[in-house]
DNA sequence: CTAAAGTCCGTAGTCGCTCCGGAGTCAAGT
DNA sequence: ACTTGACTCCGGAGCGACTACGGACTTTAG
């Protein structure tokens, strides 16, 4: 099949099939006499598993291994099972810092009345940390790139 | 003060301080006559400001607004407080987005008993999607980037 | 006086795509 | 046969928010 319909039986946008090709991530797709990329359904299915993997959040890298694992079937899985297991808590620790903003916001909110600018809570608290609770400074993220998984009309 | 000093009292980091200038967030510093960056405490507190609004999730872009609005001290604050709900919804769906993905993954490692790869549910799930509730194929992010919000030792 | 630390600058790399433009190819309709 | 429109190719640039690098310079401490 061409790379449109591998695309759509992926669930693949069909510029990152290309860009999975790009990185290494697939191997270079034969060709067809006039240059199109034909896909095989293993393709696909290992297309399906890149999908599927981002969906769940993991990285590429970590795709990348996971793919390579998979393709070891007389193993024990302890291992793909160590690599879940890890990204589960590292999801978990991810939705609780998120968490931790969305009180810290809502409390920010709540404190502003919609009186004058001058004594906005909103603006205040981003001047200054709350420090309400804890002696904590930096009680957030810090050390990524912005999250914006689940953001439905992300994107133009 | 100096630009390591900034950093210090802000929070923020020196190199992501040149980083804010080069894109305008900040205005040029003034210079020594070696050519170094002096700061002001004013300039400190809006990098404050700056690191505090990142730090509860907001992107630059909205940091611009809410700084733009912040300097206009005498209208009521009903846009912050807009924005500010705008993007506490915005974090609670990414909250929900993640949950979902963990709910999942957690299922997944459950059904996998550490038996032989061939037979390994996680795999198995990554390859063909769950479908054990809804009907719906997509239910994960899909329009974004990785979330990292919250990974305690994300960088080398 | 020397060595270490700090600062300067511009550039490139990160991640995971997404879009662009220009060129070639193909299938359907007239 | 010809046109139209859809599809595909490719390399490269752009996004957001940094972070790292390298080479030149200055300051500071011992």
């Amino acid at each position: 099949m061409k790379i449109s319909e591998a695309a759509a039986a992926s669930g693949c946008h069909l510029e990152t099939i290309r860009y999975y090709e790009r990185i290494g991530l697939l191997s270079k797709a034969a060709r067809r006499d006039n240059g199109y990329r034909v896909y095989t359904h293993a393709e696909v299915e290992r297309l399906r598993f890149i999908t599927r993997g981002r969906e769940l959040g993991f990285s590429l890298e970590e795709i990348q291994s996971l793919l390579a694992l998979a393709e070891q079937t007389d193993m024990p899985c302890a291992d793909v099972d160590r690599m879940a297991r890890q990204h589960l808590a590292d999801i978990q620790g991810r939705i609780q810092a998120l968490q931790r903003m969305a009180q810290e916001l809502a409390r920010t909110i709540e404190g502003c009345a919609g009186g004058a600018r001058a004594r906005c809570a909103i603006l205040g608290d981003l001047q200054a940390p709350v420090d309400r609770t804890a002696p904590n400074t930096s009680s957030a993220p810090k050390g990524g790139r912005r999250a914006a998984a689940g953001r439905p009309g992300a994107g133009p």
